[in-house]
Order: C-alpha cells, then sequence, then structure tokens
DNA sequence: CCTCCTGTAAATTTTAATCTTACATCTAAT
DNA sequence: ATTAGATGTAAGATTAAAATTTACAGGAGG
C-alpha cells in the first residue's frame, strides 16, 4: 500500500489553513477549488486530521483553525492520522507462498523482520518534517 | 504509488535461488509454486533481475543463478530494478490545484522540496540492507 | 425557519495491479 | 533434425483499490 495522494493534499490543506485560517472562513468547498479535489475527499482528510487534534472545526457554520503549533504537526502524524498503520503496508507481502518450500514457509519472518528496519527508518524520517518546516519553505519560495 | 508485492517476491526469489541454484535446476515454473505466484509475474520480475545484472538467466533450457555476490545486491537495487525512478512515484501529489490561488500555484514545488529528503532517507534505508543480511537471516532461524 | 456548512454512507466511475492466454524462439537431449 | 521443456513478451481479461459523485441527516447563526 503506497502514501497516497491524500498526504499531498493534507498538507496543501495545512498550508492554506495556517495561512488563511485566522483572517476567513476556510471551508471545505474553498479548500476543494484550490487543491482541486471534490469536497467530500476534503472533509474526509479534514476529518482525520480532527480526530488526531491536528485541528479544530467549527460544526455548523463552518470554518478550519490550526489547533497546536506547526512543529508538532510532522508528516509521520499526518500519515498516521490518514491511514493507521500506513508504515505496514508500506510493502506489500505476497500471500500465498507454499507452505511445503523451506523458502516460502519462512518468508513472511524473514520479511518482516527486514522491512521492520525500514519501517522504523522511514518513520524517523517523516518525524523529521513539520509543517514548521514547510511553511518556512513556503514563506521562503 | 507504493512499493508493490513484486519486491517481497523477488527477495522470495533471490533467497531459493541462493539456496538452490547452483544444486538444480530453478525454473519460473519452480519459482511460481515456491512463491504463489503466476509464472508469467516470476518471468517479468526474473528478467528485470536480470537486467539489473543481478541474476542470469539459462536461456532455451531454463534455470537461474545469481551473477554477483549477496552484499552487493540491496533491497534499493531490486526496488529500482521493479521500478525505476520508483521513489519519486512513492508518495502521491495531486495533480490539479488551482494555478489562481496562492497556496495550489506553489504547492508542486513546497512538496517537491520536503519529499526529496525522504527518498534520500528511504534510499539509503534500502541501500543499507542486502541479500546478505537476508540470507543471514533466513539461515538463522 | 432558512441558508450554509459538516459528517457520513452508498453507489458509481476511474485507475492501477495482477493474472491468464497465447505464441515466437531458444537449447539440449534423444 | 525433431522434440520437449524453457524463456521472453504482448494483449486481453480479471480483480482490487482509489477517487468521485450523489444523497441526505444534522448543527449554527442570522
Amino acid at each position: 500500500m503506497h502514501i497516497s495522494t491524500k498526504c499531498s493534499i493534507a498538507i496543501h490543506c495545512l498550508i492554506f489553513i495556517s495561512e488563511y485560517g485566522e483572517k476567513r472562513k476556510v471551508t471545505s468547498e474553498l479548500l476543494s477549488l484550490s487543491t482541486g479535489t471534490n469536497p467530500v475527499t476534503i472533509r474526509n482528510i479534514i476529518s482525520a486530521l480532527k480526530k488526531e487534534g491536528i485541528l479544530s472545526v467549527k460544526f455548523g457554520t463552518g470554518g478550519t483553525k490550526l489547533n497546536c503549533p506547526l512543529n508538532e504537526i510532522t508528516l509521520y502524524r499526518i500519515c498516521n492520522a490518514l491511514e493507521p498503520n500506513f508504515l505496514t503496508k508500506l510493502i506489500g507481502i505476497h500471500s500465498m507462498p507454499s507452505p511445503l518450500c523451506p523458502v516460502g514457509k519462512n518468508i513472511h519472518s524473514v520479511l518482516n523482520t527486514s522491512y521492520a528496519k525500514i519501517h522504523e527508518d522511514l518513520r524517523s524520517s517523516l518525524q523529521s518534517i513539520s509543517m514548521k518546516e514547510i511553511m518556512d519553505n513556503y514563506n521562503h519560495l
């Protein structure tokens, strides 16, 4: 399973909210126009970020605001909010190796050991980048 | 785009070839049985690994042998053989942000900068694991 | 009480991955 | 040389995953 475009859309939304969330009412309709994605997808993404405590949404009347400092919003947190346990789904494993073959019998165990290290490395990589760096990048473009 | 199960199947095949490639004729049919994948997929994977110089295939009569030392066969090399530039396809980016919006106009550039670091980190992670470690792991199971 | 918004669910469409079928070609053994 | 058992690919069919669309129940605030 891959890291979907939802991650990119989420970052897009967070930049937008960080820039405009205090000044005007940021609705899913507005984010939909800016990202070029349909409003339901936006609402699902925003909903996931809300559950993670990253932002808050004004119910009923609409509008979105960030809920914690930029440096605490890491890419890891975003990805995990969008898809829990996304790391374990990163590299697909074939499901039907032959149990009669010495290799087939043990392949899952071998792969899991090796992949665990990759998951760890990717996790720290994603934790090392937060919306703070991304906003800095955006502002100095 | 994700790292597909082809990577796991490739590792499975390489373990099998490493164990049995010298003793018996390892055909796509045999690998197909061991992995539980159809022979055409196996042949495509083996073909990609061959182009990378990782193994060699005896044409006509069949049979596969490793072509270089285990420690030179890194996961990065395997993934790249299976799908060139797989890193740039790892995290999807939404294709239609609004060019009228300040965020939409610049999002691709911002994302590419941030994602480049992740690609680098993942690359070194994948380069740090080779078939040598995997075979050691397999043998000490 | 009316309008604009959110939160979800369900069905449809689109896209990507995988499997199947088919066949040309090659090698070694008989 | 003929044949049996392989590889290498191309195309089409099937399956599975993502994304979009449609629909609607509910809240907030003028």
